[in-house]
DNA sequence: AAATATTAAAACATCTGATGTTTTAATGTT
DNA sequence: AACATTAAAACATCAGATGTTTTAATATTT
């Protein structure tokens, strides 16, 4: 009937009640907590018990704690970081297959192009832009580095305006490159990508929103192939060392 | 040049090394750590620095400490109420507008009903049935729970089979919640909702992907209008659409 | 033999207090 | 004004003592 109650930890109460006291507006972030000893006494628990709760909402990224003489606990606004890195720990439990991304991104990445012709600005543009000269350069050079990859593609979310967005498409590309890291993409692969962002970029340059959802959609169904690919030839799904 | 190496932090060291571990594969779900003493002697670092990392690890979901004679450090795979608290704190801070939650929604929620209009299996339609059931049930009691709403989404997004749909729509669900309790509906909203949900339903049980993702947009907009009507006491007699 | 009660030990939880380190504001010097 | 020094605030770490929880093992009862 009930749950049981988990945690009767001293630090998970404390976690609880400061994290309470953050969502309901009571702790702002910059907002530094006293001292140590002082709060301990506060909550009546131990330096050593205050201490364990703060670890856990560093890691939360609720709280910073700093060292020295105007050091101390600050509340802190959770960053991208670390919001992408629980996400990302979540997802590497569920292991989704590429099929998994692809068809998520099918839904998400084209609407988010049609949205970004639209709304770009002339600087946004620009930067990615930059964005396509680096991987150039990298492509010239032999390599080709996720970063710029997973950019392209958070630029162009970034274009929405929209925090949201922004979030789920940073988050489900810093994931999908565990499995590019597995898979080990070519220089073809990587060739291929270049493209299909450079036919990208026209569309929006051109402002055109279905060109823009057209290549996306285009370039995303193509790159779930080409890992498929990769993967399926010989190696079904096991770990392991398959080398071609 | 660098990033200024934050963390030298003792338990922190801790952390990445077992998160690592965790992300290469050494340490699997259910594998139990050396007790407190004998691994701080591994380490070469003091219980209670030990003791905090243990601390962070288990707030990001990845170490579950147990005490009693077979107890111990164990490691854990992320739950979705974990991943979920998370992905709501960094949302709490963003604070974006119902305009944003609508965007976003109006992306994935129709293309999501659309696959589910033909993945669904009948156990999972009867599931939504009983959803239904119930939020009749409660509507005539002249109550409205948020979890009936959120498990409504949260079911269609199941019918896909997509880790990373049921993700990103629950934590969506979750954290458009807290907006819902600040606004705090009324009757006719809540049976406008009900209205909608089933004919979402009768969709989904035709078989009709299109009928489907056309009623979930219908319902993602109305529900977005709704609630930008409460925010605006100008617009709460008006009842025509705003454009902006 | 099965069910129940007891016990003991493993392992964590918490507290205390001592000592070390980092950071910076305040102060002093050139 | 620029630079160097210092002192104190606040956290970081450690060691050890004591308490609590949990359960496997044992004993007892039915």
């Amino acid at each position: 009937m009930f749950k049981t109650a988990k945690f009767n930890r001293i630090s998970q109460n404390i976690v609880q009640q400061i994290r309470q006291a953050i969502l309901k507006g009571d702790l702002q972030p910059g907002h530094r907590l006293p001292p140590e000893k002082e709060l301990a006494e506060n909550f009546g628990v131990s330096k050593a018990s205050l201490r364990e709760a703060f670890r856990a909402l560093e890691a939360l990224g609720l709280l910073e704690v700093r060292q020295g003489v105007s050091g101390g606990a600050f509340i802190c606004e959770v960053d991208l970081e670390t919001a992408r890195n629980n996400i990302v720990n979540y997802i590497f439990f569920q292991n989704p297959s590429i099929r998994e991304f692809t068809q998520l991104r099918i839904i998400l990445e084209p609407a988010i192009s049609r949205l970004a012709a639209v709304q770009a600005t002339d600087e946004q543009l620009a930067d990615i832009e930059d964005n396509l000269k680096e991987s150039k350069m990298e492509l010239d050079s032999g390599s080709f580095s996720y970063e710029l990859d997973i950019d392209f593609h958070r630029r162009i979310a970034d274009m929405t305006d929209n925090s949201l967005i922004h979030l789920v498409i940073d988050s489900m590309q810093s994931a999908l490159v565990n499995i590019k890291k597995l898979i080990e993409p070519d220089y073809d692969f990587s060739l291929m990508v270049y493209h299909a962002h450079m036919r990208i970029f026209d569309a929006l340059c051109s402002r055109d929103p279905e060109k823009a959802a057209g290549e996306m959609l285009r370039h995303v169904k193509e790159v779930g192939d080409g890992l498929t690919a990769f993967c399926d030839p010989k190696n079904l799904c096991a770990s392991s060392s398959k080398k071609n």
